[in-house]
DNA sequence: CAATGTCTACCTATCGATAGGTAGGCGGTC
DNA sequence: GACCGCCTACCTATCGATAGGTAGACATTG
């Protein structure tokens, strides 16, 4: 297995770890065990845990903010566009019940290495970045303020209907509140 | 020190622990250093972990409830009661950047033990019936269900914002979120 | 072309620290 | 004298991390 495959492997494991337990409960030997190595061995790839965790937290975002950049420059109306936007997160509950990989680690914000948070908050950053990209030319009259705090507001609603659905264990209780959200005016 | 003193000064101890860091993170011995006594004497009180950790998102959701029962009684117009509402998960954020513990037991919810889940159930379940009757008379078109779903939404969003403003730790985001559910109609 | 050195990607074995949990003793109060 | 509240002392399991080694790929050099 090469150097790439293995590193893959690992993240993708790992990934799928902290989604359903948290960043906390994610053990080297577990994940060893996972992957088909031993734990001495994730160590190589990945020196400390902080530096996993880091690394994981800046793929999520990469993947996501690529995926958003090919979903805005699509040829569809705002509307479709944030429906995809929101399917994403969707998928999170839909893979096993798990988080985005964000909203569990934002939650246990107070007790992750330094390196983790920053790589955790840019990952909101370029949601709400993004969110203001898509929604400016649909409100015209907001200011430059006031568009961001309505982007962190929707960003922030659609983590919140995820970890509630998510203790629910019911799916269709997060469409129900994405469609409650768009119902009152809050979402396209 | 009394029976009833230590266990509240556990209870409370354990509690903010847990707001800062997540249930995972809330170790005995730590817990016993801040409360002045040894670990062992913790599991006189809490024979096991998972029995401290339903305590304590038991006794969270009985005081809320108190609380709210209160509020809702008073003669307020449903924005004052609705202000106050909101204040108490902004209150969790002004208390050194910690979170609600529905939300940071919520994000933890798939290594929760079993008694401690139905705990934190009990917590979104009572905000929802809560807002139910408080926003009921304020949407007499709503059907039941549309009225649930509008409830969950708002107790979601609530807790998003706080999840993201604790990331950000920056309260005033908090703030600027509620204005932004507000100005969208989301919330009275 | 063969010997040598270096690199990768793992391994075994172990470290000290800490996790939750238990057995039994000791002092104080009713 | 029984019970309550807390203690000392300990257990097993597991944590992240480290040391040191090895098999094989690959390039370098005489």
């Amino acid at each position: 297995m090469t150097t790439t495959d293995t590193r893959e492997t690992i993240m993708k494991a790992a990934q799928a770890a902290v989604q359903a337990k948290g960043y906390n409960a994610l053990s080297f030997r577990e994940l060893a065990k996972a992957v088909g190595i031993k734990s001495a061995s994730i160590h190589y790839h990945f020196p400390t845990k902080g530096d996993l965790g880091a690394a994981l937290a800046r793929r999520y975002t990469d993947n996501a903010v690529g995926y958003f950049e090919q979903l805005i420059t699509a040829p569809a109306p705002v509307e479709a566009i944030f429906a995809d936007y929101v399917a994403v997160f969707r998928a999170a509950l839909l893979n096993d019940n798990r988080m985005c990989l964000y909203g569990i680690m934002a939650a246990e914000y107070g007790d992750l290495p330094p390196e983790v948070r920053v790589a955790v908050d840019a990952f909101s950053a370029a949601n709400v970045d993004w969110l203001v990209r898509l929604l400016g030319p649909r409100h015209p009259t907001l200011s430059d303020a006031a568009l961001r705090d309505r982007a962190l507001a929707i960003f922030a609603a659609i983590e919140g209907a995820q970890l509630v659905a998510r203790g629910r264990g019911d799916i269709t209780l997060f469409d129900q509140m994405i469609a409650a959200y768009r119902a009152a005016g809050l979402m396209p």
